[in-house]
Order: structure tokens, then sequence, then C-alpha cells
DNA sequence: CATCCTTGGCTATGTTCATTAGCTTAATGG
DNA sequence: CCATTAAGCTAATGAACATAGCCAAGGATG
């Protein structure tokens, strides 16, 4: 009965520290009933159902990690830019793992929405170093699927072998910066999911 | 009564169907014993439990696109090599999305001795170019990374805009090439999971 | 102050799955 | 032919999601 001040943010905030504290698998409507002191259906006063809680805590990572990005990049142009970038996203990728891999991705058009301002920074940081157009598209796609599958293999324990892993990531950083299309001197903004 | 000639494989083969026609989400086991003609229970006579399924499918399969990718990569070598590689992880990927996302990435050892065969593939590409040791590894996690990374956000549909993403992949797979540490000349041979 | 009505809790209930226990029958091999 | 094992089955439990409908808290309004 004593109202327990509940919203949608501080759901998501309950689910996120599950998902930080016992993995992504663990974030449930009763787990973070659980947390909130509060049964389950009570819950359903602020969230849809399960689905929509996920897609609020996938928005709500890519958010975070947007901000972390844009600040990163702040300031800095070319290579510079694109090596903060990847450190800062592999950084926040290893400060929370179990927040990263409760990110959903699933063509839900809010989810559409979050990842189109994940993907501007990208694209703002591949224009500092000369690119746009579809260059930059195809150039954002890639350095979202370096960093993002380096993100999962590594938060999954996938890379199993003892090489260092922060030497490995600075080489498919070299990778990508070396490989990307030559800067050209000229500008233009975009939008949206790459 | 009448048996139904079951068996861990056969499971596994229904399991993939459902994968392939309805999504990971919908490989429960429930769905699989109805494929079977079974009662749910039955299907534990062969299977531990959903868990160990999903391990069943994942190394199933690594080991189908193991397959492909060495007959791809075979009688080639250097660029060649590493481009029918590429090449033919995508094609694998795009040909049977829900297969592929099926395919569950947790640090199991069953799971890591499936990678492992995997990663001896690209090893064995990558010495072909002249790499080994550490060096290897390292080109090994970057190739993974990417190539992972791609597949996941493609079959995601994370990638909304609309440039053609044979070219996105083509930039990767060149940035991948011309990023390798340069090759040299000389060999051995490693194993196990990058 | 009294009353309303919206809001956010609750309990009760139903569904789907995974999983275990224990029974029964088909196949197989001595 | 029978004994054993393997492979089905039904029944039952428990977790989780979800819906329906009740009731109180507490702000707005007279």
């Amino acid at each position: 009965m004593a109202r327990a001040g509940l919203s949608p943010a501080a759901i998501v905030d309950l689910a996120l520290r599950i998902a930080d504290e016992e993995g992504p698998a663990a974030v449930t409507l009763s787990a973070v009933a659980g947390r909130a002191g509060v049964a389950t259906p009570s819950l359903y006063k602020h969230v849809r159902n399960l689905a929509e809680l996920n897609t609020l805590v996938s928005v709500r990572v890519m958010d975070e990690l947007a901000d972390r990005l844009r600040e990163a990049v702040l300031g800095r142009s070319g290579e510079q830019a694109l090596r903060a970038f990847m450190d800062t996203w592999r950084g926040y990728v290893t400060a929370h793992p179990g927040r990263y891999a409760a990110m959903v991705q699933t063509a839900r058009p809010e989810l559409t929405e979050a990842g189109g301002r994940l993907v501007d920074i990208v694209l703002a940081a591949l224009r500092a170093y000369g690119l746009e157009g579809t260059d930059a598209i195809h150039a954002t796609r890639c350095l979202r699927a370096a960093v993002h599958g380096f993100a999962i293999l590594e938060t999954a324990g996938a890379f199993g072998l003892p090489a260092d892993l922060d030497d490995s990531y600075e080489l498919l950083t070299n990778m990508i910066i070396s490989g990307l299309p030559k800067p050209a001197r000229d500008h233009a903004g975009g939008s949206a999911t790459t």
C-alpha cells in the first residue's frame, strides 16, 4: 500500500543493477519487483511488459554509451577522435559487461532511434575525419561491426588464448583507422541508423 | 509408444529447423517435442536439459560453418584465402540467419572446443598468409570480431540506412586484409580459442 | 473539511515452459 | 521365452509472464 515511488526510469535503474550484478539472464520481472519491494504485477502499471522493459534498458544503455562517446570525441578530430571513440567504447563494455550484454539488438523503432543517436556520433567523428556520404556510412558500419563484435566476444569469454586483449584491440583500432577511405576535404550532415 | 527414433542429433536437427523457420526464440523444448511428435519430457532421455540442447545446437552451427570455411579456404592462400573466408562466413549467415543467431556465445568447454576448430581454420589461413604466433592470434581475434560483429548487426537489422551492404562488407574485408601485420616467410601450428 | 477520482498498489488466476518422478512398454539378446 | 534396458508416457511442481479486478492513497476540487 505504501506507495513505492516507482516509475519507468526507476524500474530501468533496477534492471540495470541486476544486469550488472547477476548478468542479463537474471533480468526478470520477478527479480525487478523483488528489488523494488513490490509484487510483480505492480510493474505493469509502469511498463507494458517484459519486452518493453528490455527495449527501455537497451535504449538507456545506448544513450549512456552515446554520452560517453560524445564526450570522448569532443574537441578531438581525425585519428585522435577515432582512437578515443574506440577506447571509450571498449572501456564502457569492460566496465559494465552485464549491462552491455543486456542490450538487445532487435529492429524495434525505439532502438533504431537510439541507435541513430549513436551512429550520429560516429558520423560526426568521421566527418571530422573528412568522410561523408556513402563512404561515411560504409565506414560507420565497419566501425560498429568491429567494435561491437570485439565487445561481444570479449564479454562472452570467447577469446581464450593467452595473448593480451589490449594488444588485439589496438591492432583492430589500427586496422580500422588505416583502412578508412582516404580523408577528403569536405563536410555535410547525416542521421539515423547506418 | 511407437518408438520415435530420436537421438541427440535428431533433436538438434529439429531445433535447427525451428531456429531457421521461426527464429531462435522459438527454440523451446515444447516446440522441439511437438515437431518430434513426442511429449516434452521424452526429450530428457536424449538431452540433459535446455541449456545442453542450446550448446549442442551451437556446436553444430560452429562445425557446419567451420566445414564450409575449411572448404572455401582449401587450395587458396594469402589474400585470396582471406577473401574466400570472409565471403563464406557472411554467405552462411545470410543463408541461415536464425541458425546463426541461435548460436550461443558462452564460455562452456564444449563450445570452446568447437570454437577452437573454427579458430584453427583462421590460423591456418593466416599461416598461409605468413603470420604466426602472437601476431596470428591478434589477427584472428580481429577477423572474428569484425566478421561476427557484422553478421550479428546485419541479421538483427541494425543497418538501416540505404547503402549497399555488400559494399560495406567489402570495405570491411579490405580493412582487415590491408591492416594485417606484414606477411613474413615462416610457419608453425597452433590451436584452441584465440 | 469533505468528496471525488485517478493512480499505484494488491490478490487471485491462468498460461506456458522447464524439469523431475515414477510407470509402462518396446526392443534386444541371451 | 524371459530379463533387462532404453524410450516413451502421464502426473505434478515450480518459475516466470500476464490479465482481471479490487482497494486504498492522496492530490484536486467544491
